[in-house]
DNA sequence: TTGTACGCGTTATCAG
DNA sequence: CTGATAACGCGTACAA
């Protein structure tokens, strides 16, 4: 491996020279320049990234850490923040928390241990008084998908009341007035915005919000199985459901095909995230799109400026209804 | 940030005690190395990882180019790498060639002038001598999901005939006779290989192979979907299909949906990869399991033995027969 | 067992 | 415009 000093050597000139053409410094004649980046190419020189992070303080990377890795939401998201990181010469490094509170702090640690220009959170599993701490103890945290007041603007996330709100809408626009709603768990304030838009748009129809239609999906990986079972044995009439998650309208989906009926005949079904694999499901989910590509887009951005100036701006997305087949207009 | 200088000053002795202490050297008094800990504790201290790597001329860290990040793939499997190789102190930098090869190329040069100790290899785009080039010009490169012959040593991959072989012998058992495949595209080794699985499991029951009852399936999106539509037109009889992936499968399932069929009934179904958002197909689908988690791990492991002793041993992960609710006797 | 001092490959300051 | 030279933080022979 090549170093700047067998480049200056060969080009007949100081480091000092050689460093300031890799850096595009002007003050370089043009002789220099050209001696210097022919020394380059033909040593295949690249600069050893330790020793320019060592010396300038920076280390052109950036962390996330993740709950986890897997699962379908990540894949994206990584993919927009690496492009963009990596058009600028910045390079993303991958934690994994496993959605333990100890291995997400352990991550953070590890992640400043390699002076990493600034950090990704995209975290359940601490609390927003735990995210807070650690910002103040980290600087340069960022926070994806995730709403705390107190680090308004550091944080990039979802519209989700709107979310809910436009499912609802949807439906309601359809003629339905009798609309249930499975939730995410509602210790999670995602959960609880999107059921505030549900009630939104009811309210603003007109409509009477009735709690027997809202049933509180859990964690579990059966979480919205039994929530759906719950609904479903409850003696109330619907005509539609509103989900917390493309997965919570899939246990929708089977409960529903165990009596040979089909989301968008008797009930409509809407669901929520978009998830890529929604759209092999039969019939076709009517959902609401979340921009994963967006965020990591807009957190890429937002490091890189921050790193510029230091100035921060919160982001919030905004998410789309996405018409398909699980939805129709109620039986008469 | 703490820096060991500061460390050595507080604990009263040298910057060397202090090193020492950390990379648990024994030669320290039990008292001065208290003293060191002490120290380290009440200052926060965390080592700089990029001096230590100017300095040892490692890194601790490897790097990982897939072809996209997004995808049903690559989650799990950056997540059983990422676990082990944090559990050793390594850390995964992950880079995406966006499906290009100069992308990936690029990728390979960034992450080697970052000085990884190590770079696994996850490409499609690439040729087989494209990667060999690759890997004489750099060492230390592994190739993840894929046997390249002359790079044995290095690869980790699947035994993607004996799946074949699974899925058709699990259709032959139940029955079936007349057995199509629509392949995955022919041109890489793994769809190949596959073909040649369920053609050992046909000449194994003594079934004449057919070449009417094959189609290859094509890179695009819909590439599935053309493939399926033709073997469907053609005027062939057959009651099974052997599909070359599980998207591949769901185009087999629409397709019967429009006859308003199931499969499983008058066509069985086996798809081949275990996806894990197949099992959100209805019925689910019987398929083979690629244990990408497994080949993470061994991945991982590789990379931890080469760096000690520089012996390696490709590896070969077998899949497995899951049996759902796609595939069933023929109708008589 | 401990400390001194040099080297790792860059950047950046300061004279020239 | 260019070239010495001092950091940057750590590991490690070598000497004590």
């Amino acid at each position: 491996m090549a170093t700047i000093k067998e480049v200056s050597d060969l080009a007949g000139v100081s480091q000092a020279t050689v460093s300031r053409v890799m850096n595009g410094n002007n003050k370089v004649s043009a002789v220099n320049r050209e001696r210097v980046q022919a020394a380059m190419e033909k040593l295949g020189y690249q600069p050893n990234s330790f020793a320019q992070a060592l010396a300038t303080n920076r280390s052109y990377s950036v962390g996330i850490v993740v709950g986890t890795l897997s699962g379908p939401f990540f894949g994206p998201m990584m993919q927009s923040i690496e492009t963009v990181l990596r058009k600028h010469g910045q390079h993303l490094i991958a934690t994994s928390g496993d959605d333990h509170i100890e291995q997400e702090r352990e991550a953070v640690r590890f992640l400043h241990s390699r002076r990493v220009d600034a950090i990704l959170l995209v975290v359940q599993a601490m609390t927003d008084d735990e995210v807070i701490e650690l910002c103040k103890q980290y600087p340069n945290i960022y926070v994806l998908n995730r709403y705390v007041p107190e680090l308004a603007e550091r944080c990039i996330y979802l519209n989700n009341e709107l979310g809910g709100y436009l499912a609802t809408k949807h439906l309601i626009d359809l003629g339905h007035t009798k609309i249930a709603s499975i939730t995410g768990p509602l210790i999670h304030l995602d959960a609880r915005e999107r059921l505030q838009g549900y009630r939104n748009a009811l309210s603003e129809a007109g409509i009477e919000y009735d709690p027997q239609l809202i049933v509180e999906g859990l964690f579990q990986e059966d979480g919205g199985n039994k929530a759906a079972a719950k609904l479903f044995q409850r003696d109330v009439d619907f005509t539609a459901v509103v989900c917390g998650n493309d997965n919570i309208a899939i246990s929708v989906y089977d409960i529903l095909s165990r009596t040979n009926e089909s989301p968008g005949e008797r009930i409509s079904v809407v669901g929520y995230d978009d998830m890529f694999y929604s759209r092999y499901l039969r019939p076709k989910l009517t959902t609401i799109r979340f921009p994963i590509v967006d965020m990591g887009i807009a957190a890429a951005n937002m490091v890189l400026n921050s790193l510029d100036q230091d100035l921060t701006n919160g982001v919030q997305l905004e998410p789309s209804l996405v018409v398909r087949e699980s939805t129709a207009a109620p039986r008469s």
